[in-house]
DNA sequence: AACGCTTCTGGAAACGTTTTCAGAAACGAT
DNA sequence: ATCGTTTCTGAAAACGTTTCCAGAAGCGTT
């Protein structure tokens, strides 16, 4: 019960010395527990708390082939997005026993292969990662070869050899952009413009999808669609925000994709004195402090981050432990549009 | 140079059959390069490569004692101001080689004993960490003893079995804190009220006795200093920060100590109709797109929360690789404030 | 040619586990 | 008492590295 030397360097020699027994008998009382008299698994306990001994996870990776450590790969950790995420799957993974180790991509491949490459050699259990554009696929297609379980965080499920798609947690950002695209249009919107960074990650791409389904299913003209596209989020206020909402004709509503577009978009309509949502009707894509408690409140797209991080961690678990054999692949997490302050219909 | 067979499972054992040389030579070969011979090293380099040869840290850090890991344990990554620093230590610590294991604690002692019991038989090479409260100095002071490099991230230093504190990177909240309150002070404020969940926690106790130097030094009454502490930040719009502002008499600001509780008193003053900063002024502490976007943006303390992470990175490093003996133990990080226009004079 | 020195090499012993295997002990059934 | 099972035990072989050690090879000096 009491540690009396809590100092490492126990070894499970010392626990076998102390309890009189074998090597193999205090493994065995430790672990499994079975095949095991009740006297040796007395004795090794109490030899083992005695001892303070702490097994050492080096060891025994090293002959079980497997660390009890999960991988993720995330674009960038402080993200609140991805962050939400992490904490969500680190919880689920931590009860499962698990530790979870993180590495940011930046959305750079060459920063992701270098990482895939750091990480293979630590034998992971498995992986979370949301891969950074296609020009890695090869190695994710090695990676999951090599036998090491990958889920997908919100990108494009990878297939393998056999064409089977890696297990996947994806957010139905089609659904949610249409139910934004209708609602604007249904306040009277015509010419609303969607910002956004990255267009060919799958989220973007998605929400595009559904932008211009809805304005071709309302057979609006398409030239009142305004795409635009811009590298590095960190532009918009000064660039790309500002050129927009001094064009003409200006668009009469915005949707901004991302916190911290939403933040660009915010700043611009300030400085240029418009009126949200007078002037100009703002929708956010992503639901966060910034836009609830905004003023005017901004309406916004939001689903639950927490369930993807979860519904990842089940998915990577499920696998780990072999339960159910393939069962489920993939989760599909639905978007919900909270209505706010900041849209209303178009000044005539 | 091409890897012909990535598939895993190579070990040196067959780069040495292949490079026709012992085990001992090749390990020579692939690490230290010295006391090799110019032939041994190319063949074995050749061999390496042409096997796809990856080495095995799981085997490597069992013999070497050192698994090339740092852990991370902080409260919530989910937190921005967490993140950021995860991050930028994250980058740091990739930069030299070692992997990053993070773990929440929720602030929970109980919480922190089990990961750090986890964590301690992974031969971490060193830890960040941001300790729950005083609770548990105990296993601290034994991880230290025990030889981990530990850094704590802004909270009050350990002190190791010798009264020597442990490396620490702290930042001024207090002469931030002082400059807010002088801010404030100077502008005409006599009831100025600070909300804070935690306050137990360093940054927040600095503050506060920040908050109060600045009353007693400028003769105010101290009455006028109204402190609020609540435990779940989250209770605070419904509850605390409502509860406040409807009293007499009102303070006439409020300093908002992290982002959360800014939100909170945010919305508590829409909900009452209060005009920022006519009725009531605001000063956030710890800057956010929440506090810089917002209409009117917030004032606020800022201070860089990339140099935390990579003080702290940099304090370990100095630690692990035992350049400069003792060097450096402690990094203090300076706070500025961001002057906007959250705050104004108080209302006659 | 013998010697000492340095530089290089391969065998073997770690590192701390788990797991296989063969055999011992226990035990009920003949 | 003997046998067949089952349950338990300890010796030993892994797992893939690094590192110690002893000795071989090279080489310049006497």
């Amino acid at each position: 019960m009491e540690e009396i030397v809590s100092r490492s360097g126990v070894t499970i020699r010392d626990v076998a010395r102390v309890a009189g027994v074998s090597l193999s008998s205090v493994s065995r009382a430790l672990n499994g527990g079975k095949n095991v008299s009740a006297r040796i698994a007395r004795d090794v306990a109490a030899a083992a708390s005695t001892l303070g001994y702490q097994p050492d996870f080096m060891a025994r990776s090293l002959r079980t082939r497997s660390s009890g450590m999960v991988g993720c790969l995330v674009p960038d950790v402080s993200n609140p997005l991805n962050a939400t995420i992490v904490r969500a799957a680190e919880a689920c993974l931590r009860d499962a026993g698990y530790l979870l180790i993180i590495a940011n991509t930046a959305n750079d491949p060459a920063r992701e292969r270098e990482a895939a490459a750091r990480l293979r050699g630590r034998r992971l259990d498995g992986m979370l990662v949301a891969p950074a554009g296609d020009g890695n696929a090869r190695i994710w297609r090695d990676l999951v070869a090599a036998g090491t379980p990958i889920v997908i965080l919100d990108r494009d499920p990878l297939e393998d050899e056999d064409d089977i798609p890696s297990p996947a947690v994806l957010v139905d950002h089609r659904a949610g952009a249409m139910a934004a695209t209708r609602y604007l249009v249904a306040l009277g919107h015509r010419r609303i413009a969607l910002l956004t960074a990255d267009a060919d990650m799958r989220p973007s791409r998605e929400r595009i999808a559904g932008f211009r389904a809805v304005f071709a299913e309302a057979g609006i003209d398409a030239a009142g669609a305004q795409l635009c596209i811009q590298a590095s989020p960190m532009d918009f206020p000064q660039g790309g925000t500002l050129a927009l909402l001094r064009g003409t004709p200006r668009p009469t509503a915005i949707i901004a994709l991302g916190t911290r577009i939403l933040a660009g978009v915010l700043r611009a309509a300030r400085d240029l004195g418009l009126s949200v949502p007078r002037d100009l009707s703002v929708l956010s894509v992503g639901d966060t402090d910034l836009a609830a408690v905004h003023t005017p409140p901004i309406t916004a797209l939001r689903w639950s981050l927490e369930d993807v991080g979860r519904a990842a961690a089940d998915l990577l678990l499920q696998r780990l432990h072999g339960v159910g054999g393939q069962a489920q692949a993939r989760t599909l997490l639905p978007v919900e549009l909270v209505l706010r302050e900041s849209c209303a219909p178009p000044a005539a």
